[in-house]
DNA sequence: CAGTATCCCAAGCGATACTG
DNA sequence: CAGTATCGCTTGGGATACTG
């Protein structure tokens, strides 16, 4: 596919960004995998996205070189690349404007540096070590409050995963 | 509107922030907005969308407290909310996404911060200044080469508006 | 100028069943 | 497990004409 969704003459670049990333689900799709997602099952499971949709825009994202398909034992993962990671700015940003902006209905995400276990602040920064991570380097954890995710929801297990190997040993 | 586009049991503030800005053209009116424009013939103009969905997509950035809407003399004029500002980090990440890993084929655009005339880094830091300016303080300027869009666009006259009041005295 | 109102087609999408 | 294949509906949205 990847036909693009018809912004094709706009001459500026967030246009074709848009023909990336610009379509339902996709976003939702790179941030089930920057809490790290794998298998197209589990994000069948978690987006509620049918198969079919889920189907071309794993093969959009392929054919952009944001993620990399492959095959593991009898089992199919995907990745991000360098490209896929470079994306995190974007829904972090978004992610950050929701809780600003919008009613807070439900707790949200706290992101820490995992090399230090500082919380980041709203640019991204952490205050401790003065540099801003990248995705591979934060840990996101649920604020208190009611969550109303389920505890074995893909995501949920992929983060506990995550933490497990991204917490500094105490 | 603003009825969202499906993603009510995300349980997560990416999909609320895309039940505003995750439809189709959206981003495209806001960097239109970001760049100047103000009028619902500029954006007809320039974006090449149809008169329905233009009219829905601003009802539901009004809606959502991006974008204000005012009668000014007898025509209307869209101006961004502090919230609607709040959402350039967003465009921005977007538009250096796709310059550093999309194709390039035409020059695409420089920031530059306007108090000083020193170019922002990728980061958004003005190097000279020590800050990350809001986009109110950004001057954005067409990179040489050839450039597709025509002088007399509706983006390409607010660029040159805003220049003129941006621009630090010589 | 800034929209409404209609019309109608095409694309998007969910549901379900099937496959290597 | 990771998809195809098919179906049928609903929505999106372009074109055009009209309005205060």
């Amino acid at each position: 596919m990847a036909l693009g969704i018809g912004y094709e003459a706009q001459g500026c670049y967030l246009a074709r960004a848009l023909e990336v990333v610009g379509e339902r689900w996709t976003l939702l799709i790179l941030r089930d995998f920057f809490f790290g997602v794998r298998h197209f099952s589990d994000l069948l499971a978690h987006l509620d996205v049918s198969r079919a949709v889920l189907t071309d825009r794993l093969e959009t994202l392929v054919d952009a070189g944001v993620v990399v398909r492959r095959k593991e034992g009898r089992t199919v993962e995907y990745e991000l690349t360098a490209a896929g990671e470079d994306l995190w700015p974007t829904v972090y940003s978004l992610i950050r404007w929701a809780e600003r902006h919008l009613e807070a209905d439900f707790p949200g995400r706290v992101f820490a540096h995992a090399t230090c276990g500082t919380d980041i602040e709203e640019s991204g920064l952490c205050p401790r070590c003065g540099v801003v991570p990248t995705v591979r380097d934060l840990d996101a954890r649920p604020r208190p409050g009611i969550n109303p995710r389920r505890r074995d929801d893909p995501v949920a297990i992929a983060l506990r995963e995550r933490h497990r190997m991204l917490s500094p040993l105490p």
